[in-house]
Parts: structure tokens; sequence; C-alpha cells
DNA sequence: TCTGGGGTCCTCCGCCAA
DNA sequence: TCTGTTGGCGGAGGACCC
């Protein structure tokens, strides 16, 4: 599958076993930091910090040789600094990385039309159907690997694998500038001895959670009752936690994305008091965000504000319109409103205004009751809740949030009263 | 010591209607 | 008319990702 080089990464030889793989994920290894130096060859080899060097700044991107010395990406700038204080702090050109990323993704189309971007310097890709033109899926990944470098000048990681989640974990392994195959038969000597904060959607709150329960790899997760694991991370993780941890993962490579919200926030160099300033930066942003809505082509069916006081406690508020819009004024006018009515009139310092399709964000987990005869009429829900869960699991399901299928409605009320 | 910006998804809660 | 139950949905907040 690979050998370590000493630093935990893991590589693969070019001409490793890749039988039953087909999902590419491609990383561009430290992408702003590596664009920067395209622009700037001066700037090779030395420590890098792309964040703007004033203010309230924090890292979006870290050269190799800047986290050699603890520097990480979202750390503030003047951490950062303290840490490596000879590095050179170059602040965000995102015209460039997009330039960039544009060549990049050219290439990966060139491939396979089954590319998913997933952000500016990542993408998966599935190849299963274009082996006869390019080889083998191990076969691609060095093609691809060469082609980005030799074309945009840059370097990028590739995991190789039968699934998205897989080859995710194994790009990020084999960071930076390597190649890790896992082959599906291996697919499960490759996870277990992994930590829990390895899979894709774990976080730091949810590897304490586990961990306060003595859940450390995932083979512990694999080795846990649906039940114990529920209750240390709720049912749609501990779900999908046991899913990836046997290795299933049967989401496809989506090449469109739709978009259900879109915003924009602002953090103060100083926080602000006065109401009126706040007042006029919502109008400001709901302008942008209506320009953006424009561009989209699509209307908010409602707006959320974000306020964040000077001692970083976070409130939001949001409304339906009565009728959907794209026009920044009445978006900031909106904005405004809901400040106003906020009581609390602390220190501020950030601001944000997002527009969102109506019905599209929130919940839409799957929860579980005890037995009842009623509810099994709902046999599209409980198939589908059995296909999640395991045959024989489910007596009672239903879908619960916004913008989840309908349910209950199929089922008689239990007290008639329509 | 200080914590960005742009997103998505999940959980919990409260209100309302049937 | 009142009360209890259920389900839908809006909203708030938080975790997570890059």
């Amino acid at each position: 599958m690979g050998r370590g080089d000493g630093s935990g990464r893991l590589v693969s030889s070019e001409d490793a076993d890749d039988t039953g793989t087909g999902i590419l994920h491609v990383d561009m290894d430290a992408f702003y930091a590596s664009v920067e130096v395209l622009h700037d060859p001066s700037l090779r080899g030395l420590p890098l910090i792309i964040g703007a060097p004033d203010g309230r700044s924090v890292v979006s991107s870290a050269s190799y040789e800047a986290r050699r010395f603890g520097v990480r990406s979202a750390m503030p700038v003047s951490q950062a600094l303290r840490l490596c204080p000879h590095a050179r702090v170059v602040p965000p050109d995102f015209t460039k990385y997009r330039a960039a990323s544009s060549a990049v993704m050219e290439i990966f189309h060139s491939v396979t039309p089954l590319v998913e971007q997933l952000s500016i310097d990542e993408a998966f890709l599935d190849v299963r159907g274009v082996r006869r033109l390019w080889g083998t899926p191990g076969q691609i990944a060095v093609l691809l690997r060469r082609r980005v470098h030799d074309e945009v000048g840059i370097t990028c990681s590739v995991g190789v694998a039968a699934t998205k989640h897989i080859a995710k974990m194994a790009s990020t392994i084999s960071k930076p500038d390597g190649m890790l195959i896992v082959p599906a038969a291996r697919t499960q000597e490759f996870l277990d001895p992994r930590p829990v904060g390895a899979m894709w959607g774990v976080g730091p709150k949810a590897v304490e959670a586990l961990e306060r329960r003595g859940i450390r790899l995932i083979r512990d997760v694999r080795e846990t009752p649906f039940e114990s694991l529920s209750r240390a991370v709720g049912p749609a993780l501990a779900q999908r936690m046991q899913q990836l941890a046997h290795g299933e993962d049967a989401r496809p490579v989506e090449t469109e994305r739709v978009e259900k919200s879109l915003g924009h926030e602002e953090t103060f160099d100083r926080d602000i008091t006065d109401a009126d300033v706040l007042r006029s930066e919502l109008l400001r942003l709901g302008d942008r965000v209506g320009a953006r809505l424009r561009s989209a082509g699509w209307r908010a069916g409602a707006v959320a504000i974000k306020i964040r006081f000077a001692d970083f406690s976070t409130v939001s508020r949001t409304v339906s319109l009565t009728e959907p819009t794209e026009v920044g004024q009445r978006i900031g006018e909106t904005a405004v409103a809901l400040f106003d009515q906020l009581e609390r009139r602390d220190p501020v310092r950030l601001v944000g205004v997002r527009a969102e399709k109506l019905g599209e964000s929130g919940g839409g987990a799957l929860a579980l009751w005890d037995d009842d005869e009623e509810q099994r009429r709902l046999e599209g829900t409980l198939d589908d809740a059995r296909a999640r869960f395991g045959v024989g699991m489910i007596t009672r399901a239903r879908h619960v949030g916004r913008g989840a299928e309908r349910t209950a409605s199929d089922a008689p009320r239990p007290f008639g009263r329509e």
C-alpha cells in the first residue's frame, strides 16, 4: 500500500497495486504559498505565511518551511510570527489563486468529465470510465501529478482508492508531494489503526466526546455498538462514522453543486460600539450580497445576520422574506431590522449578512422512536431507514428538519382533526 | 495571545395547527 | 371548549470543512 518516510507521511510506488480503485482525491500542497512562490521565485525555500500582516488576521496558508516551526492554518498571524519571527508574511491575492486553480481544474477535466471540485485547491475525480484512454487509476494519478507540476508549476498530493472517503484520507497522509494508493481489498487494514480524528467530518469536539468513551481508533468505531456511538456524537454522525469505519461510502463524484446560501462578513480592526456604524456596515454587506445574488441568478428567501461581540460570543438572527429578493437594499434593510431587534449592545467585532434559499438550510436528520404499528405504513421512510441502519433495527422512523421529505402526512392523524 | 471568511450540515427548541 | 399528542417548520447555535 505504501511506505513511511519517518514523518508520518506514507507514499506508494508508481506501480503499486491499485486493484478495485477508481476514485482520486487531488489536493494542492500549501496552495496559496505555492502560488506566491510561483509568482516570486525569490520566496522559494523561505518560511511563508499567507495572511494580512496587520489587524486581526489569521493564517490562510503556510509554506512547509513555516509549518516546521508550528505555524498552522487558522492560527492568528501574530501568534504565527511569535513561532516563526523570520517568516515572510504575504497578503492573500485570490485573483492569482483562482487563476492557478482554474489551470489545475482544466487538467483534471482533460482527463475525465467526472470532476467534483471541493474547494479552490482540491477535487475528486472518478476515473473508472477512462482507463482505456489513460491507464489504471494509479497510472492516471502519476500522470496528473506530473502534469500539474509541469504545466502549472506546483505540487499536489493524490489519494487513490475505491471511495471518496478513503481517497481523501490517503491524499492527506501522502502530503506533501506524494501519492498513496489503497487497493479495495486493503481498505479495512488501512482504516483500522488510524485515529478517529482522521475521518472526514470528525473534528476536535467529536474526538473529545469519543475519547471520553475510550473510542480512539477507527477500529474502535467499528466495534462500538451504534447506541453507544450515537450517545457520544448524535445519531447522524454515528451512522456516518460507522459506515465510513467499515469502508462503506457510496457517495458518487458529483460534478454539479447547488449553492444554498451566500453571504459576507467582516471583522473590524477595532470593536465597534456605535450602532449607526454597524447599521451602515450591514447595509453595505447587504449590497454586496445582493450583487452576488444577481450574478448567481437566484433570490434570497431568507436573510440572516451574524453579530460577534468583543468577548467572541456570537448571535445570529434569521427571517424568512414574504417575497424573495435579490435587491441589496432590501437585504441590507432586513439585516438592519434584525440587528435593531437585538437587545444586547456590547462592543461588536464582526458583522455578517447572509442570503438563504428558503427551505434548504437546517436539519434533515433521521430520528428513531419506539415501536408504533401506525408508523409501519410509512414504507418508504422505513425502507430508507433500514438501508441506513441495517435490517430489523428500525421499528419506527421519521424525517425531521427543514428541507426533509414529508412523511408524517402519510399516516392517519391520531386525533382525526384534519 | 487571540481567534478570518465562506460555506454546509446537524441538533435542539419553541410555536402552531390539526 | 379544553387538553394532550403529533408533526411541520422556523429559528438559533454550534461543529466542521477548506
